[in-house]
DNA sequence: GTGTTGCATGTGTTG
DNA sequence: AACACATGCAACACT
């Protein structure tokens, strides 16, 4: 079963290496203990003989640990932490992805991985040359096939969660993308029955490497273009992408704008196969030389030839490849596993053809470089210029066979702005591109309203901590030029929650956990089709969402959800509406307007909820309520219709009375100051809290600093007094001071003296001024009185000067009014 | 003076 | 920590 929703509370324990840990803090609106830590899912172990089958990525403390199944592409690694992040961080789904990662009932984690163990175990083995000096890789292979597919299961996932994301423009390849899904989907399910199958399963064809697209979007059958895999056997081109189980980790973005000149509705069909187990070093290339090309490619370098195309490798040309010295630096372990042996310096001479069949030679060689070697292809810089390629291009190294000749391809980079005005999130084929893409995911995750409300929440040393694991921001130069031709993850957090649906016909069971109820599903979440709300000037509100087929919209009821695809035939609250033969129901103008309406909301939301964080920021627990008023912030326009997209996750629609629906936006407006409800009694609780620890704090910091001052201006006058009664006592000066400051600069001769006739209570009173000030404001007036008493209960003994005058010298409403002045503007540390 | 070559070094990545 | 690799740079060759 899976654990789909079943937040708890864990005893921080961790399955050795298989622990995810995540703080969920932004799951403090779902009534989780914001700041606990709930292991979410675990995975894995090294299944492969080479490379960087494990992976660990760390995350400061709490260390987020995440192992990975699959000679990982960490940027896939990254997609799925992010996902988890994201899912982790949405208030009330906890999803885990199918049987990669498990909740126990018991309260622990639970590693799938782990638990097939000995299967990876005898993997290994099998990867053992045999008697003919090959790598058993069909044993390998599926071995890795099954680990690959638990990826792939949740990878899938992540690529639809990213597709479906997808605008109109982009539809044709998301078609593409769907059969892909599908595809993978039907792996996924086959995954037990093929743990154990015979390799005799790859014989198999699958319709997807027959499948290209027309100019018109549709979708055609096309030749199959073959190539040798790894292990040598014949197969198309992209049964071999989807049937490695990888996540194809080049982003289609660079293909687009191939040197190959795809035209504009073609897909090209990428194929991202491990490169060949061949040579030395076999399956140790990182993922990032592995190579993609396309089925143009393919067809062009095999020409009208019988010859069989092998990929070799390839790799983003840097500034120096480029540049005019005309030395490509080779990765080591390409250059040793598929250029030959050199044991000399020198090397020798290479004739590589390039695609358009011209011989080129260069001398490839090796400089001694720290007890090891660094292959250059020396004297490309003809080829180079030939070919036009600057730094940021990539060139493609395959062989022919059965002649074994090189072949250098090469693919132009793409201009970022570009691809990511025409394909602003989606990834076409399938694929979960290249680490170009991934570094611009994850340098905009910050806009992902989940990692933001996590990052912010986690405010302090985040960055470089998140700089680790998300690259966000990286110096490095290869992710910058590699950043070049990013995709921008434009997807935000509660547009992911717009896509997450509840399995169909699925019901929940409610789980109650500190006065909240969650819905817990044994399904994970489904990720339904994005549509859009309108309201019209009537008022009335209304759905919009696209059919997948004939891509004509349809206007559907508020509260229809829908699943991840939709066609007329689906459409059941419109018979006139249910086919596609039915005329579009909004005009091109209509839908410019829906379209533009639609963007504008969510870049001003998105405009709000940065504005927002930052005034958030000495609050961070309660970003996620802030974020919630944001979002319930809606745009009203000028047109005929206004956006309301819902601010909830998917299954709340306008007018839904549930416990997120309910909920007030940063405790204002649905539910009155005075309200008793669980939810405002929850948020008051938390807003206490988190005033008392922020009070606390700021004491803390003003009686060290005021200690500092005092031994600083008069070291004399030192206090004398030890322990409580001197922080105390220091805590008394420091108000007075600012108080007489505030009031009187007159007095400022005095104030040391005025302080010590001071009463404790008093201070104290004052000094909660400040926070009862802000309650009122915020229309909390309920918890003033707690305020108060707790104030009362928190103070120390009072130590009070019997005979002397207990008033101050200033109002209190001067106090006040700096006080709240200062809360407005935030804490100041330098504010003794 | 300019270009080339070979090595050294700094930085990022991986295990 | 070890490794990979991008790039800087000094030494050398050539014009």
């Amino acid at each position: 079963m899976y654990s789909a929703a079943r937040p708890r509370r864990l005893s921080g324990e961790k399955a050795g290496l298989c622990g995810l840990e995540i703080l969920l803090i932004s799951a403090i609106s779902a009534g989780l203990h914001m700041n606990n830590r709930y292991s979410v899912m675990c995975s894995t172990q090294r299944i492969l003989g080479g490379g960087s089958a494990l992976h660990v990525a760390r995350w400061g403390d709490p260390k987020l640990l995440v192992c990975c199944l699959v000679p990982v592409d960490t940027m896939v690694l990254n997609a799925l932490i992010s996902m988890l992040l994201v899912l982790a961080a949405s208030p009330l789904w906890m999803y885990c992805f199918k049987e990669l990662f498990e909740l126990l009932d018991s309260g622990g984690i639970n590693c799938v991985s782990c638990a097939t163990k000995s299967g990876f175990n005898r993997m290994i083995e099998d990867e053992k040359p045999n008697e003919f000096g090959i790598v058993k890789g069909e044993a390998g292979q599926l071995h890795s096939t099954s680990a690959d597919n638990q990826l792939s299961g949740a990878s899938t996932e992540i690529l639809q969660f990213m597709q479906l994301s997808n605008n109109a423009e982009s539809r044709g390849l998301r078609r593409l993308l769907q059969l892909h899904n599908d595809d993978s989907s039907r792996s996924f399910g086959q995954m037990k029955q093929e743990k154990n199958l015979p390799p005799a399963r790859e014989s198999g064809s699958t319709s997807l490497s027959n499948i290209d697209q027309g100019s018109d979007g549709s979708v055609q059958a096309v030749k199959p273009t073959t190539f040798v895999d790894e292990r040598g056997k014949m197969s198309s081109v992209l049964q071999q992408a989807s049937k490695s189980g990888h996540l194809l980790p080049k982003p289609p973005t660079s293909v687009l704008a191939t040197g190959l000149e795809l035209n504009a509705g073609m897909v090209p069909q990428i194929r991202v196969a491990r490169p060949p187990a061949e040579g030395r070093g076999r399956n140790q290339l990182l993922p990032r030389y592995w190579p993609r090309i396309t089925n143009q490619e393919l067809q062009q370098i095999s020409g009208d030839s019988n010859s069989t195309v092998v990929p070799l490798f390839e790799k983003v040309l840097s500034a120096s490849d480029a540049g005019r010295i005309g030395r490509l630096v080779l990765p080591k372990a390409c250059a040793e596993a598929f250029f030959p042996p050199i044991s000399q310096p020198e090397g020798l001479s290479l004739r590589i053809q390039d695609v358009k069949g011209k011989e080129w030679v260069f001398q490839f060689r090796f400089w001694p470089n720290n007890n090891s070697r660094m292959y250059v292809l020396e004297g490309v810089t003809p080829c180079i210029q030939s070919m036009q390629l600057q730094a940021g291009d990539t060139v493609t190294f395959s062989r022919k066979d059965p002649e074994g000749k090189l072949v250098m391809g090469f693919r132009k980079a793409t201009n970022t702005a570009a691809a990511q005005e025409t394909i602003p999130s989606a990834i076409p084929n399938g694929t979960l591109s290249n680490e170009s893409s991934f570094s611009g995911v994850f340098k905009n995750l910050p806009m992902i309203r989940g990692y933001s409300g996590l990052l912010q929440s986690l405010k302090g040393s985040t960055d470089t901590r998140l700089n680790g694991l998300w690259n966000i921001g990286s110096k490095s130069k290869r992710l910058l030029t590699d950043g070049q031709d990013a995709l921008e993850l434009k997807l935000t957090w509660e547009e992911a929650q717009d896509l997450l649906h509840p399995p169909p016909g699925i019901k929940p069971s409610i789980v109650t956990i500190e006065d909240h109820d969650f819905e817990e599903y044994d399904e994970p979440p489904v990720f339904g089709k994005r549509s859009i709300f309108a309201v019209r000037s009537t008022g009335g509100q209304e759905q919009w969402t696209q059919c997948d087929s004939c891509y004509k919209w349809r206007r559907l009821p508020v509260d229809a959800l829908l699943p991840p695809k939709w066609k007329c035939a689906d459409n059941k609250w419109d018979q006139s509406r249910s086919s596609c033969s039915a005329p579009d129901e909004l005009t091109p103008r209509e839908l410019e307007n829906l379209l533009r309406l639609d963007r504008d909301f969510k870049k001003r939301r998105m405009v709000a909820f940065h504005r927002q964080t930052q005034e958030n920021q000495s609050s961070p627990g309660l970003n996620t309520l802030a974020n919630a008023a944001i979002l319930g912030d809606n745009v009203a326009d000028s047109g005929t219709m206004t956006v309301a997209t819902t601010t909830k996750h998917p299954r709340h629609r306008p007018g839904c009375s549930c416990i997120v629906c309910i909920q007030p936006p940063s405790g204002k407006g649905k539910h009155k100051p005075t309200c008793t409800c669980t939810v405002c009694m929850t948020v008051k609780r938390r807003f206490k809290t988190l005033m008392m620890r922020k009070k606390k704090r700021q004491s803390e910091r003003e009686a060290e600093i005021a200690l500092r001052n005092q031994q600083a201006c008069d070291p004399e006058k030192k206090l004398k007094s030890t322990g409580a009664l001197n922080m105390y006592h220091h805590y008394a000066i420091l108000l007075r001071k600012k108080q007489d400051l505030n009031c009187d600069p007159g007095h400022d001769d005095n104030w040391q003296l005025g302080s010590t006739r001071m009463s404790m209570t008093n201070l104290l009173r004052v000094a909660g001024l400040r926070l009862e000030a802000y309650l009122k404001e915020n229309g909390l007036t309920s918890l003033v009185s707690d305020q108060q008493a707790i104030s009362t209960s928190h103070a120390p003994p009072q130590i009070v000067n019997a005979g002397e005058p207990q008033g101050d010298t200033c109002s209190p409403s001067a106090t006040k009014e700096h006080d709240t002045g200062d809360e407005e503007n935030g804490e100041n540390e330098n504010d003794p």
